[in-house]
DNA sequence: TCTGGGGTCCTTAGCCCT
DNA sequence: TCTGAGGGCTAAGGACCC
């Protein structure tokens, strides 16, 4: 898809339409997520600090990210991409690769371009966005097809032109070849696939390591057999947390840990894993980034373990100085046991933990709480306001105050005025658009923060139920 | 007002075991 | 008994992707 989460915003918000908009954190220290084509004329791009890109494009619509609205446009299109082929391997909310032979819908060059041709127009009738299509004999050069081909085009690379229509690109455009290696490549005077190629094997080993070394040859040939893998296991579950400011108070430093530990092992959960090895990363003050990490004997979906492993490692780690940054993962992921299910039975049962406390890894009566408060919880949209979010849970900020955040581009409702979107706020007022996906771009009212009428909402899909649905 | 969040894979190094 | 090779595991860091 094309700068999805940009043109998800703007097929939502009709008032953005052609406009610069740029989607990603709106803290102090925000990053742009993904930036419209009209945004990217004015410099903008994924990855820009948020602040510089106000200066590029002071213009511009700054919103928040709606995940949840992603993921649903997300699964309208995946379904359609499975309607053709079994095997759908998706790398992204926004792309995937699928295997047209294996779905029978497509054998030779013709019939691809006539099915890509034909998925382009379906996705466009049922989400109202477009997106590219790259066909190709593999994964590499159909993605590097894809990639050619944005936006809202379609690049089929002919069987046996493929060296000569790599060898005059930039090295950057083959996939795992990111700055530091594009940098190392151009110091050692390549700058282009063909020079990859004239370079050689051994020569690119000695310079990048044998796994990047080898692969990276075999890719400026064209050459790539990996297969198209429907089902991936997941192999870690983190979550992590940038600090407006860089926190100092370990007090403080160990509540968050605490926090995202607890947040982690939701969403492990959620996932329907446990794990063995608990990581903690601590950014400082100065960007640089340090891993602790521990292994226990056995694989654990037990906040109380978790928050216990990541507080040791902290224990280690000298955050004198400051930290921007904190973060719990959990790796070694494991399916539940038969005894993690035994011991989450008893825990469920009223004071029941203390007879499963045998087995490893037992969960403990937060566990079942956790699991409560998800089932609670679907009438405050979790991504749609982060921001709120946070401050709630956050320790030592003000919490709950009286004045709720409204964060730019959330949804809201108007008892009087109806459906629309928060444009932005502050000394006190709230300024929302009304309009909703297919409507004429809308007025724009001001209220202040705490007006009673005014209250945050879900998403409105993009387009109506019963709508053009999948006839692929 | 420089640099998010959630992942994957690879490399290196040390340790233990065979 | 000493030494070395090699595999597996753990820990840490880095590059890369969207």
């Amino acid at each position: 898809m094309d700068a999805f989460y940009a043109s998800v915003e703007q097929a939502s918000k009709p008032s953005l339409q052609g406009k610069a908009v740029i989607v990603g954190g709106l803290g102090p220290r925000g990053v742009v997520a993904t930036a419209s084509y009209e945004a990217r004329r004015f410099g903008v791009h994924s990855a820009m600090p948020m602040g510089q890109a106000r200066r590029l494009c002071p213009n511009g619509a700054y919103l928040i990210p709606r995940f949840s609205l992603y993921r649903q446009v997300s699964d309208v299109v995946m379904a359609m991409l499975r309607e053709l082929s079994p095997l759908v391997e998706p790398l992204s909310l926004d792309e995937a690769f699928v295997d047209l032979e294996a779905g029978g819908v497509a054998f030779d060059s013709p019939t691809a371009r006539e099915t890509g041709e034909r998925l382009r127009a379906d996705i466009r009738a049922a989400t109202g966005l477009s997106g590219s299509v790259g066909l190709a004999g593999s994964k590499m050069l159909a993605k590097v097809a894809s990639e050619e081909a944005k936006p809202a085009g379609l690049l089929l690379i002919e069987p046996g032109t493929e060296r000569e229509l790599l060898a005059p690109m930039s090295v950057r455009t083959l996939p795992g070849v990111g700055p530091a290696t594009g940098e190392h490549l151009r110091r050692a005077g390549i700058t282009t696939v063909g020079e990859l190629v004239e370079a050689g094997e051994d020569e690119l080993v000695r310079m990048v390591g044998r796994s990047a070394g080898a692969g990276l040859y075999r890719m400026a040939l064209g050459l790539d057999d990996r297969p198209v893998v429907a089902e991936r296991d997941a192999k870690s579950v983190s979550v992590e947390d940038t600090f407006d400011v860089d926190l100092h108070d370990r007090v403080r430093i160990r509540g968050e840990v605490q926090r995202l530990a607890d947040r982690c092992v939701q969403r492990l959960r959620g996932s329907g894993h446990s794990g063995r090895t608990i990581v903690l990363k601590v950014r400082r003050y100065d960007f640089s980034t340090l891993t602790r990490s521990e292994t226990l004997r056995g694989p654990t979906d037990d906040p109380a373990v978790v928050r216990e492993a990541a507080a040791r490692l902290l224990e280690g780690v000298d955050t004198t100085g400051g930290v921007r940054l904190l973060g719990v993962g959990v790796t070694g992921l494991a399916d539940y046991t038969q005894e993690d299910l035994f011991a989450q039975s008893l825990a469920a049962e009223p004071d029941g933990a203390e007879g499963a406390a045998g087995a490893e890894g037992a969960a403990g009566p937060a566990g079942a709480g956790g699991e409560a408060a998800e089932a609670g919880a679907t009438e405050a949209e979790p991504e749609g306001a982060p921001g709120a979010r946070e401050a709630a849970e956050t320790p030592g900020e003000p919490v709950a105050s009286p004045e709720r955040r409204w964060m730019a581009g959330s949804d809201v409702r108007h008892a009087v005025y109806g459906p629309g979107w928060v444009q932005g706020s502050g000394v006190g007022r709230v300024t929302v658009r009304f309009e909703q996906p297919g409507s004429e771009p809308g007025r724009v009212r001001t209220f202040r923060v705490d007006d009673p009428e005014l209250e945050p909402s879900d998403p409105l899909p993009l387009v109506g139920e019963g709508g053009p649905e999948g006839t692929v």
